[in-house]
DNA sequence: CCTAATCCCTGTAAGC
DNA sequence: TGCTTACAGGGATTAG
């Protein structure tokens, strides 16, 4: 479900609405999200303080004051809603010792939590790519990429090892604004086109977190309130609807077996 | 090694 | 209405 800025938006909000406060209860509605067995997970977190709370690529990291991380991946359809009401698709609550409580709720299933004591012990992060706002994610680091793979650019986007943090959306919209077509092989890509893809990268995730993200069906904020950067959306999820650049329908192709959207004369290259 | 396909699970919407 | 099918924002694993 959510992308960066969704990420993004929600450990903003738990910064607010978390930090400091004393985790006297892990409740485990179903295990099948956690990667441990369930009374060590909720025995890590009894009593433990939280200390901050940040995020790398689309996975939330709690720090403990125990030097331990409750580490979460949202996945489609993960929510954490502070002092929400609890449903059938609720499946973890935290309890804080103010009586406050943080919940989290998940429909498909497919959200992961877990209690490490290093990060490097999630494989998922061995693996990912830098982060777009870092300074090591240059046109240079791109051009050297982009280089050694034949993969059409829209794939390339969305590989995590690549760079960590863009999914379907913003692979779809940064595309757009780039004007470069999603099937163009991202080796034949000029260094020009790099660099305005970079661009495009930062400004739109940027964009997209002062929107406090895009709400399509299931993401909603720490708060549980959805975001509004769906309202800018350009071509994701517009298939048939006119360009707002140039008025032509826009299509839908698959690739990576996801959908990708595009226009097809704004983005012939 | 690289890339594409498949699968995890549940719910909703569209098509017939 | 009721049934079937396609699809959904992620990511790991398998297959080629």
């Amino acid at each position: 479900m959510p992308e960066l800025p969704e990420v993004e938006t929600i450990v903003r909000d738990l910064n607010k609405s978390i930090q400091r406060k004393i985790i006297s209860e892990g409740i485990v509605l179903d295990a099948f999200l956690l990667r441990q067995k369930a009374g060590d997970f909720s025995r890590r977190l009894k009593n433990q303080a939280v200390k901050k709370i940040t995020r790398r690529g689309k996975a939330i990291i709690i720090q403990l004051v125990s030097e331990e991380f409750l580490v979460i991946q949202l996945m489609m359809t993960g929510q954490l809603i502070f002092n929400g009401l609890e449903d059938r698709h609720t499946r973890i609550k935290f309890i804080f010792s103010d009586g406050s409580r943080l919940l989290y709720n998940d429909q498909r299933r497919f959200g992961q939590l877990r209690v490490v004591a290093a990060l490097d012990e999630i494989k998922h992060f061995n693996i990912l790519g830098p982060e777009p706002f870092a300074k090591e994610f240059t046109p240079a680091f791109m051009q050297e990429y982009f280089h050694k793979t034949s993969r059409p650019v829209k794939n390339v986007l969305l590989d995590h090892t690549f760079v960590a943090g863009i999914g379907n959306i913003y692979a779809c919209e940064i595309l757009f604004r780039s004007q470069v077509s999603p099937k163009q092989q991202a080796c034949r890509i000029s260094l020009a086109q790099i660099k305005i893809i970079h661009h495009q990268i930062i400004e739109v995730l940027k964009e997209a977190i002062a929107h406090r993200g895009s709400s399509m069906r299931n993401y909603r904020d720490g708060a549980g309130k959805k975001g509004r950067f769906n309202e800018r959306l350009a071509v994701y999820a517009r298939e048939g609807l006119p360009c707002p650049r140039c008025q032509q329908t826009i299509l839908r192709i698959t690739q990576a077996g996801r959908s990708t959207f595009y226009c097809g004369h704004c983005q012939k290259k």
